[in-house]
DNA sequence: CTGTGTGAAGGCTTTCACAGCC
DNA sequence: GGCTGTGAAAGCCTTCACACAG
């Protein structure tokens, strides 16, 4: 029945809706029209509404759709769940500062432990997230059967350590590194690549 | 002629190739197969060989392409400078981490000055880069030229001081906070959503 | 025989146009 | 009149198949 799977892009933009409709339902706004949520959303009202028909039919025509509803239906669909525990790897600069970033917790992720090879250097200072030995990684995640991990390792041992966590079990990992990562199948690896983003806007400046 | 120009994603991926080809260049190789480089960059050679049409034919059939003309075409093709001077606006946890963050110089993006609501709260402790009034933030940006700003300030504030970089002549604005900045055209926004990748993710793990 | 260059085909997304319902 | 739902069209990007060069 619900064979149709989602588009790629599609499941992104679901997620933006999500986070955009959290602003409105604060205003006590009962309904919103595709084009409002759209212009928030900085789409296109008939994107906005061709996404939605993806999760189900529930608009009401010449009056749009109910917030609350559309809420659930989108929460479902993009497999939302109160809480997903997370590890991270590499604490580093831009792993510590991933370890406090409080958007992750809003959006109902939550860092349950953090790894580093050098566990002196990173003292307690990181709030209340201890930092472990990578030798203890593999069993950890095994023993609380965690599928999520943030990357933020040096180029140099990235693979190494994605080859650990998928030994160990992890379905999906948020990479920071600066490397194409090999993996088996069902295993999803998104790149987050600052220095190519920069680099991709340097080229649209004259 | 050469009004052909190269499609979107593709622009991605010559970085990627780039920084894939830099690799390969300290091993002295002074040639490379679509076939080798592609796997390198995770993409399909077929894919790889149509990217570099957009740039130029250049490769020798039988043998493949030469690294160092390649690092030419591409590194004309992307718009590389030798060095861009960037400025960081916010200094918090993602801030800091992203100043003292090496990926960025390595792909020769200089940070050559920060930002933040609050400047006594960040002392020097953050390496050289000293933190400047917010206050300051457009006549540093005019007076300089600055065209390129990473913004990683609060969602609350982050269409406010986007107005203010606008309006002093930024062209590009690589954005970490989530919010959809309005910009008037000719301002180009890569936006750089952390929560978002991680839900994403979070979509396909069964 | 190896490996590039490329038109053509195919697949995926977005946009349009308009029918349908409140 | 206002706004949703959606098939059809258009656009964009990737992949294929194969001609062609060293």
């Amino acid at each position: 029945m619900v064979k149709q799977e989602l588009p790629r892009k599609a499941i992104y933009r679901l997620s933006l809706y999500y986070r955009t409709l959290q602003r409105l339902r604060q205003n006590e706004v009962p309904t919103v029209s595709s084009a409002t949520l759209a212009k928030a959303a900085g789409v296109k009202p008939t994107q906005l509404r061709k996404d939605l028909t993806y999760v189900g039919q529930f608009g009401t025509r010449g009056l749009g759709y109910s917030v609350e509803e559309m809420c659930v239906k989108l929460s479902a669909a993009i497999g939302r769940t109160s809480f997903q525990p997370v590890i991270l790897v590499g604490m580093g600069n831009l792993g510590s500062a991933l370890a406090r970033y409080d958007g992750f917790a809003k959006e109902g992720f939550e860092i349950i432990a953090a790894f580093d090879a050098d566990t002196i250097r990173r003292p307690a200072a990181e709030g209340a997230l201890r930092v472990r030995a990578m030798s203890g990684l593999k069993e950890f995640v095994r023993k609380q059967s965690i599928k999520m991990a943030i990357l933020a390792v040096p180029a140099t041992v990235a693979q190494e350590v994605t080859n650990d966590l998928v030994d160990a079990g992890i379905q999906a990992i948020l990479n920071f590194s600066p490397t194409v990562l090999q993996v088996p199948p069902l295993v999803f690896v998104n790149n987050v690549d600052l220095a190519i983003e920069l680099e991709n806007l340097s080229y649209f400046i004259r």
